[in-house]
DNA sequence: AAGGTAAGCTACATCTGTGTAGCTAATCAA
DNA sequence: TTGATTAGCTACACAGATGTAGCTTACCTT
């Protein structure tokens, strides 16, 4: 009758790429717990039947979204700065999780009934490039030259950097500032491997 | 006609304290998105109807229960004993991030709806004696006394610890042993305020 | 040009939660 | 003991999501 939506008709990738989209979106919008596949078929402009034909529920298609994300960026460590590139690597950590893929991940991270469906092998995916490894690419690189002694890039400090810029996060649900980095990087990471204040009594 | 439920009928205090046992417990398993006045009610074993006398909305019922939560005790510095206090605190902090009200409070943070509704009345409340506070009291005790230059104690320096303990909370899932706690005081605490490893390369 | 695949559309029965209303009866305070 | 308060109970109309079915039709392949 009409030429409505006559126009275009998505199919195969095109299709599941705004499937992936809406749900990314959807997510951050209402939260894990409030998605639905009403909701989700509305903001990808296609019927819930379409969404039933791949999937069973609102979460799989979530999974399936993340599954397909693109990896993160990888900090390269660059000339010979290992302040900069640790500032450098936590403003990528910082990014990607104000994305909407960053998001969500969170949510899930979160949401009782999602946490026990993330497969390792999703797990695996989503945060191989990623997970508490931002810093660590940094480290280790400047650990391997000889910078700083390898046995004190421990898992926990490994983590430092990435802890501290969850938290601020969370505490301040706003990005944080160039100061915020480099303040976390100065006072926190730097003194666990050795560029610290000197002990005032030390032992 | 039957005696099922005449046995006795809670009022006031009595009641409402079930009611929010009820909703911290439900918000546990299902998740903020997933709460209902329903699912609340049926906890409870009270009518939906005597719910919507006091609230409109299950995330009201929520921050209320959360408002009226007892205070989180308070990490009390010991004798001279730095490292020890700091341990103990994490404890502390571990313990309530794993008690209902602590996993219902990181559903409300990450959760895109009630995020908002969260008055800075309750935030203050809730994370007055917590926020990022259990080990900034042992390190101000400690600063105060002089053990370490209190210029140090920078924000940063005093989140270093709970955003470890969550950090590694998101990602095992498990509470943290008295390994970890101690690993985290160790290796990105106590350096940050002047007792780490020496720098080998010092400008 | 013809056929197969898969997306779009509509409809339906079902289920669960919502918010309101009005009644009954237990508990508390005077 | 009496009256006020308030919890427990039932019912209802409504809204929204669910999962399925069957049809139409655009798009891709050959």
């Amino acid at each position: 009758m009409s030429d409505r939506n006559a126009r275009t008709r998505r199919r195969g990738e095109e299709l599941i790429k705004a499937i992936h989209d809406a749900v990314l979106e959807e997510v951050v919008e209402v939260g894990v717990g409030r998605l639905t596949m009403d909701g989700i078929g509305r903001r990808a402009a296609t019927p819930r039947t379409t969404l039933y034909r791949r999937w069973s529920d609102p979460i799989e298609v979530l999974l399936d979204a993340l599954y397909h994300q693109h990896p993160v960026e990888e900090p390269a460590p660059g000339a010979d700065d290992l302040r900069g590139d640790l500032i450098r690597a936590l403003r990528l950590m910082a990014e990607w999780a104000l994305s909407p893929a960053g998001r969500a991940v969170a949510a899930i991270l979160t949401d009782p009934k999602s946490a026990g469906l993330m497969s390792e092998a999703l797990f695996e995916r989503v945060f191989a490039n990623r997970g508490g490894t931002f810093t660590r690419t940094v480290l280790q690189h400047y650990a391997d030259r000889g910078r700083f002694p390898a046995e004190l890039l421990t898992p926990v400090v490994a983590d430092i950097g990435e802890a501290l810029v969850t938290k601020r996060l969370i505490d301040a649900g706003a990005p944080p500032t160039a100061e915020d980095l480099a303040a976390i990087v100065d006072q926190a990471i730097l003194p666990a491997i050795g560029f610290g204040p000197r002990a005032p009594q030390a032992s």
